[in-house]
Order: C-alpha cells, then sequence, then structure tokens
DNA sequence: TAGGCCATCTGGTCCT
DNA sequence: AGGACCAGATGGCCTA
C-alpha cells in the first residue's frame, strides 16, 4: 500500500476544502454544515422578515467559513504531526527505500520505543565497560589530565581519555564520580 | 472480500 | 474568543 500521504491520492490542500466538501463529503456530513442545507429545502419560509433570513443567512455563512477554517487547521495540524512521524521514520533503523514499504504510525512508535530502551542498554553497558577499564587510572587521566579544569567542583572534563566523550547529562561512569552524593551535591542537583 | 491503515470531519475540552 | 489537542465516526485505498 505504501501509505506514503502523497498529495496525489487524497484531497489535502486547503484549498480544496470547499470542493472536496462539496464534492465528496457524504451527504450527512455535508448537510448540516452547507449554509444552504440548513435551511431545509423548500421555498424559504414564507412571509419571512428579510432581514432576519439575511441575518441567519450571513451567520450560516460565517459558521461555514469558521468551520472550513478550523477543518484547514485540523488538517494542517495532522500534516505536521505525519512530517514528525516521518522524520522519526528516517532515524529508526529499518531497511528505507522505494520498494520497501513505510513503516505504519504504530508500528514507527512501537519500534522507536524499543530501539530507544536498546540504546539506553547499550549505553548501560559501555558505560559499565569503561567504569572497569578506567576505574583504577582515573586520577591519572580525568581529574588532573593535561591541565584540564579538575572535575569536582566544575565541568567535567570534554572527554575521558581518549575515547569517552561526556554528555551533558549523563553521569559520568568513572568509579569516582560514582561514589555517593553528599547531602550538599543531592542539593545541588534539585 | 475482510481487515489494516489512513485522511478528514466534527464536537468536546482545555489552555492562553 | 480563538487555537490546540483529542477521540470518535466515516469512507477510501490497498493487500492478503
Amino acid at each position: 500500500m505504501n501509505s506514503d500521504s502523497s498529495p496525489s491520492s487524497r484531497a489535502s490542500s486547503p484549498d480544496m476544502d470547499a470542493m472536496f466538501l462539496r464534492e465528496h463529503l457524504p451527504s450527512h456530513h455535508f448537510h448540516h454544515l452547507h449554509p444552504s442545507s440548513s435551511s431545509g429545502g423548500g421555498g424559504g419560509g414564507g412571509g419571512g422578515n428579510n432581514k432576519l433570513k439575511l441575518k441567519k443567512q450571513v451567520t450560516e455563512e460565517e459558521m461555514y467559513q469558521l468551520r472550513l477554517k478550523i477543518n484547514g487547521r485540523e488538517r494542517k495540524r495532522m500534516h505536521d504531526l505525519n512530517l514528525a512521524m516521518d522524520g522519526l521514520r528516517e532515524v529508526m533503523p529499518y531497511a528505507h527505500g522505494p520498494s520497501v514499504r513505510k513503516l505504519s504510525k504504530i508500528a514507527t512508535l512501537l519500534l522507536a520505543r524499543n530501539y530507544i530502551l536498546m540504546l539506553n542498554s547499550s549505553l548501560d553497558e559501555m558505560k559499565r565497560l569503561v567504569g572497569e577499564i578506567y576505574g583504577g587510572q582515573h586520577s591519572a587521566f580525568h581529574c588532573g589530565g593535561g591541565g584540564a579544569a579538575a572535575h569536582p567542583g566544575g565541568s567535567p572534563p570534554a572527554q575521558l581519555g581518549s575515547g569517552f566523550q561526556h554528555w551533558a547529562g549523563l553521569p559520568c561512569p568513572c568509579a569516582i564520580c560514582q561514589v555517593p552524593l553528599t547531602g550538599e551535591a543531592k542539593d545541588a542537583m534539585k
């Protein structure tokens, strides 16, 4: 199927709203939307007040325009949501390509969740390994290394050794930084 | 043809 | 008041 929201397959342009409504909307939908429909057929209700009738017509026309406006907004919102979904698909680890069917929305979300969980476990494993490897040599490369600013009391060094990259918000995996926090430190983290 | 997926409309609710 | 968000309903398209 490839549910690619190609514009050609569906009426998605806001400009097409009115035309779409008139031509494609099922009568039970369109009936209460279009101003002319609510006059209930027949001949305009005999002997009515013209001013009142005109005012009612304008109001219904305004309601109709408002409906179109609201529909357009909702359509745009859903298109934006779909764009975000496409962006998510692009970074998901599955085979992309014209010959490959696009992931459905639910599949995209479930895959994304699993992917994040997998990345988290990989990160934990990596931190554990780095801690094992460098745990005994902490002071040599970490807090004192190369004239870089000392870690405690300041921002962490940009790198651990040559390979480990500190990321903002992630705890340093090394043994020293893993010591229990003091009450003061805990307060600082709040 | 049934079922899955999707776009759209619509009314309700919440927020600014 | 107007906009954003949400969920239900509906109908179209596609595939097994």
